[in-house]
DNA sequence: CGTCTTATTGAAATGAGTCAACCTCCGTGG
DNA sequence: CCACGGAGGTTGACTCATTTCAATAAGACG
């Protein structure tokens, strides 16, 4: 969910906060629970996910190195988080962030616009997860993944599994494979493995993941 | 897009912003025009909206009193907005409101925790856009309204028209209307004219809206 | 009062979901 | 090192909700 801070910023933050080593597949806070601390992803992959009543799991974002998470409301974490890779975190207590805050409203503003960012991409997200079929979600799925990877090259890696790509997409996993399929089979998209996509045809590419 | 701000808050900001008047159907600016200013919404209703490359259109959200919108990114904003009924909002130059913050670090806490608060929305958004048939959407479409005009009367006024709200729901007109005639002939809504809806069984209907 | 936009309704087609079977990968322990 | 087992992934057949296309109706506005 977001923007990375600058080097500047992450030094400025680094005396109040902890560096936490994560395994992957092991939660970093539940929903509801007491919101204590703000985490940096400072390598690896992390999801944010709610679990829906009906028994399902809602993937709303994969955070990578520089996103902040853990923003709450009202003293409570408002989502889920779970490690898909293993990663390293800076974890930041709350009190200590707005004391800091308090004294430099820059840093403050960069925060403001961090999360004025990452608000921008869960409204892209709602473009995507309506109005768009199943092949093209999953194209533009492929090309965020790549911007954030920042490597223009056409070779991507898909660390997270295909049902939670599946749960970000607001699709069934056997939707996502089937789209995965197509784009093999019409030469658009390669998968040398599971968790290797290659761009094969960029212009097709493209124009299908450029819909918004 | 957002929460109101409180009523000192607004003062504060009296200081700086001005107080625009606007006919309905009226755009108060175009994506990726240079951003200026941020609004507050005094009086009135507003659409956020991102034009599509296939020329449909997909409304973001609905802007009521108190709400913030224009905050922008690198400068520019982001979508474009439209007045829905004739609306008066106070417009904050950036430049004035960065300094305010730079003075008054509460002021910005607060924007911070209203941005946030946004990104929530956008992301409950998210989950009534995927998993949830057409009559549930609109049901929660209702309820949402309801929150926002403060009142829990059972009468809930429908400014925007059918296709705004088929553009903000992910779903085509023709499915709005199917699911307000469904609504209203299993006796759980009515619509005692296009602009105004009256829920006559609220259990039903509160079943209905809060599957998330 | 007429015209133009917006909303409703019907019939047909499309695409995603579900259920179920099978396959593949990977970690585990013999 | 290989065999096993289980979780995750793929594929096919079928169902059903939503989209689309097309025609009609109702509002809005001059």
């Amino acid at each position: 969910m977001g923007q990375i801070l600058t080097e500047k910023q992450q030094a400025s933050l680094g005396s109040i906060a902890r560096e936490v080593s994560l395994q992957r597949k092991v939660s970093v806070y539940e929903a509801d629970s007491p919101a204590h601390s703000v985490f940096i992803v400072k390598a690896g992959m992390v999801k944010a996910f709610q679990d829906l009543s009906n028994g399902r799991q809602r993937v709303l974002a994969f955070l990578f190195p520089g996103d902040v998470f853990g923003l709450a409301e009202d003293g409570r974490y408002v989502n889920s988080t779970q490690t898909v890779t293993p990663t390293v975190c800076f974890k930041i207590p709350i009190d200590a962030l707005t004391d800091i805050f308090l004294r430099d409203s820059e840093l403050e503003l960069q925060f403001l616009v961090k999360v004025t960012h990452e608000l921008r991409e869960a409204q892209r997200q709602q473009i995507i997860l309506t109005r768009l079929g199943a092949r093209a979600r999953v194209a533009m799925f492929l090309r965020m993944l790549q911007r954030r990877h920042g490597n223009e090259s056409s070779r991507i890696e898909l660390a997270m599994s295909r049902t939670d790509i599946a749960r970000y997409l607001g699709l069934s996993s056997e939707s996502v494979s089937r789209a995965f399929a197509r784009l093999s089979r019409e030469g658009i998209v390669a998968f040398p493995s599971l968790h290797v996509a290659e761009i094969i045809n960029r212009s097709q590419f493209d124009r299908l993941a450029r819909a918004a």
